[in-house]
DNA sequence: ATAATCAACGAAATCGATTGCATTATATTA
DNA sequence: TAATATAATGCAATCGATTTCGTTGATTAT
């Protein structure tokens, strides 16, 4: 009840007699004073047991030490990593991560976006909606001179900066393994191709079967609402019912992977000799999953880590809102015996 | 470069020729201001375009509309659904959230606490690191009248609110069921016994052996101080290899679990006719793995969700430093094949 | 008709840190 | 020695919303 009376820099100034510019000063390394003054002040605020009032400090310079994350679920393995890899960043530098996500609902993710440009976020980190095509609600952010760090998930066309993989080369590595793992007729699992991550991966496969001399198949290529496990059931199903059915298949994520592999092994059909299969993301059930799945390995909490650095290192002047500056981390195979199918048959 | 400036109450009040204070009263229904008034303050705000300052508004009211959350780790399954709710439930009363992890250690919670203590949050959620034992961090907020919600691994003796599960019963409930499946030696992979969840669960595990007739073994209870995947792998290669192996393991955590029946079949041991296995959080990996694995379901989503509300009804009047409210939510068995000896052997 | 009541609104202080513009005192230079 | 630079510090405005205490005019009660 008796909330304990914070102190501020006047009791400081008051209690050494000088004035609170000089302690702010002092405290700040900023100005003119004197190495004396400045440690008697310090030391006075240490044993005063001050704690700078953050709130005032941001509503002087209009700007917290705040970093906005805005992302379509946070209980997802790849995102888990990516706010982990933010945060353990963010905060080394003494600033404060504030999440929001946005269930892959564009509506959410337009309010969010709203909620955390009021908050006076000093940079954003978005990776966005299954939904979102249109990309105005950022306009604010640039309008305002607002860094915005789009990873992963990023929008076509707006100048930003951004944290990638390549997509493009990781499909093309997953398609051409299977292909040399004797794969003839391979099946793709892809997303929603407005979503720059699922096209490229798509264009990855589809430029590695030409490679192979074989034909893109349209039926093949499924694209998938949430590439969900009940999708994946529902759509290895199909596949194997067809009267030619795939003996491969390259998943653009591991939970779609994974459902094809239980969906298979269920029904008779042997992985990886008759049905070879390769995920995406590397989630923890990849590895656990028998047989296990090889998967395509995603850096992400070196991607959280990139992003943050990248609004921490933003300047006010160097900003360019034409421009888009893009890290293109590199992407590993990660060949488990789901789809050893040369060694294995 | 032309930073948008931000309209405030200021310049709706001189456009409209009334005061700030009337402005501010309209856009927040306090006061008396008629309601043409405030028909008219509110069209013309929107049509400003005018967004309140949070900052300014949480500087006068020395506290900002932010829950801060302190946990281990982000990418553990049960946290981020724990996250995920808190999320939710508190963005919907227009709260934002921010976080910080300790990556389990008690240094980085205590430096955690005081960077939350620090922003002013209205509440704290926390789950406590695996090395806390001392907990005046945490009186710093009790002495200002932040209310904190420990949630899961919570402190002994230290008045607050509480959102946990019934671990005792949990742990009971799951060494019966092992028992009823005809297991005689059941080990219990255990984790650190001055956190609560795991003591609990132990001393479910203990008493439900006795009611059995059983009497507990030392050498069957195994601390594990992370209970990782290859601590789940050590400790199972160990067990088995004793002259009276157990035939059943009741572990506190998935992961361990998980490891265990991966490591038991990989050396020729049936799970489960020789050795049952049960779990605990119900980690997606659970249903992956083969046999799947049963365990016990942690209500997490809705945990965090509790957890929020309870900060969002706290009311500066309604505390008291010296009383513990726990919510004590149920488990529930789900029992997959790692555990059914019975039908199975 | 006059005092009392009330609705509607304004003035100005406040929250705590920051900072441009002085001011003072000391040191340096011509 | 006078003039000027320079170091060290203070003053006061500022950021934007909130809120206490008035003030004004209209309405009601006596």
């Amino acid at each position: 009840m008796n909330h304990k009376k914070e102190i501020t820099i006047y009791d400081i100034a008051k209690k050494l007699g000088y004035s609170p510019s000089t302690v702010s000063r002092a405290l700040n390394n900023s100005g003119s004073i004197s190495a004396k003054t400045v440690k008697l002040i310090r030391e006075e605020s240490d044993k005063m047991g001050y704690r700078p009032n953050t709130i005032a400090a941001s509503l002087r310079n209009s700007k917290s030490k705040t970093i906005g994350i805005l992302i379509a679920r946070i209980n997802r393995p790849f995102i888990a990593e990516l706010i982990s890899g933010i945060e353990e960043r963010a905060r080394k530098a003494g600033y404060n991560v504030i999440i929001s996500q946005s269930n892959d609902s564009y509506e959410n993710e337009v309010g969010n976006a709203k909620a955390l440009y009021d908050s006076r976020i000093m940079g954003l980190i978005a990776s966005l909606s299954m939904e979102t095509t249109d990309y105005r609600h950022f306009d604010q952010f640039v309008a305002q001179g607002i860094p915005i760090v789009f990873v992963d998930r990023v929008p076509k066309g707006f100048p930003s900066y951004q944290v990638i993989i390549d997509n493009y080369a990781a499909g093309y590595k997953a398609t051409k393994h299977l292909l040399e793992q004797g794969c003839t007729r391979i099946a793709h699992f892809a997303g929603a191709q407005h979503r720059n991550v699922y096209e490229e991966r798509r264009k990855g496969y589809e430029d590695a079967l030409r490679e192979f001399g074989i034909p893109v198949e349209e039926d093949l290529i499924v694209v998938c609402d949430t590439l969900s496990f009940e999708e994946g059931r529902k759509v290895t199903k199909r596949l194997l019912r067809m009267e030619n059915p795939p003996d491969g298949i390259f998943s653009a994520n591991d939970t779609a992977a994974v459902s094809a592999i239980m969906y298979a092994k269920k029904n008779g059909v042997r992985v990886p000799q008759d049905l070879a299969i390769i995920g995406f993301n590397d989630d923890p059930m990849a590895a656990i999953v028998d047989p296990g799945l090889s998967t395509v390995t995603h850096p992400a909490t070196k991607m959280g880590k990139i992003a943050a650095q990248r609004i921490l290192d933003h300047s006010e002047t160097a900003q360019d809102d034409e421009v888009t500056e893009m890290t293109i981390l590199n992407t590993e195979l990660l060949i488990r015996d789901s789809s050893r199918k040369k060694e294995l048959s």
